[in-house]
DNA sequence: GCGACAG
DNA sequence: ATCTTGTCGC
């Protein structure tokens, strides 16, 4: 379905279904041996979007490959329906995977969202691939203060509903907004979360899409899937 | 009506 | 998200 020229009716509908083939114990999601890491990137003006899915080793975090592929998006940015701008490209990056993570992670929400349907959780639900979503600004949900060192982590609720955390990945820094897309619990969301993140605000696999998505699309990097030789860890 | 509002 | 200059701190 081409979601570029969906109204906001048809597309909170389209949310409304998904959200009822939402699940967080999916079997295969529990033991993590690879994560990967999903970004997007793009020019002021343009609709062509520059997609990067990385894929490392758990806990260790090295890079091992990455995918880089582009998709085209006249929707545009609505707060509450990231995904229908978004998920077309990550797809296309996604189709050029000969092996998908155990888990992946999104730059944005889980269900940390009104409606349960953040990128992290459509994504999920359309590919059936385990997802955590890790937000750098919150959409949704009420939180405690948190305390200042790393590592530190507060609930962030919907009423009684527990639906994600936020996590200090840095001492004295912004904290992250942590949820699970599809397939993981909460906790097993932030605690994957945490030991992704390295001496950077943003965890791992995120942070290294995000870098090397950019070197995509000011053309240092070329589409298509790539191996790294000689996976190096940087902590 | 007012404030909030992922990327 | 992108663009862009300056500033503060390890």
């Amino acid at each position: 379905m081409d979601y570029n020229k969906l109204t906001l009716p048809e597309a909170t509908e389209i949310q409304e279904d998904l959200r009822h083939k939402l699940r967080f114990d999916r079997p295969d999601a529990q033991v993590i041996y690879t994560i990967g890491g999903a970004d997007i990137s793009y020019n002021k003006g343009s609709e062509i979007l520059y997609a990067a899915i990385v894929i490392l080793n758990y806990p260790d975090m090295t890079l091992r490959s990455y995918a880089l592929a582009t998709g085209h998006s006249s929707f545009p940015y609505i707060p509450g329906y990231l995904a229908f701008r978004e998920v077309p490209a990550l797809l296309n990056a996604w189709s050029l995977l000969p092996v998908r993570p155990d888990v992946l992670v999104l730059d944005g929400q889980g269900i940390l969202h009104p409606r349960q349907m953040g990128i992290a959780s459509h994504f999920g639900v359309l590919t059936g691939q385990a997802t955590i979503g890790c937000a750098k600004n919150s959409l949704y949900g009420r939180h405690a203060d948190l305390a200042r060192f790393k590592g530190s982590s507060t609930p962030i609720v919907d009423g009684v509903k527990h639906i994600g955390h936020l996590l200090r990945t840095k001492e004295a820094v912004k904290p992250v907004f942590i949820s699970p897309g599809y397939g993981l619990s909460v906790n097993k969301s932030l605690e994957v979360i945490r030991q992704s993140t390295g001496r950077y605000r943003i965890p791992e696999p995120t942070r290294l899409a995000h870098n090397i998505v950019n070197d995509f699309r000011t053309g240092k990097l070329n589409p298509g899937y790539h191996e790294v030789e000689q996976p190096l860890s940087l902590f």
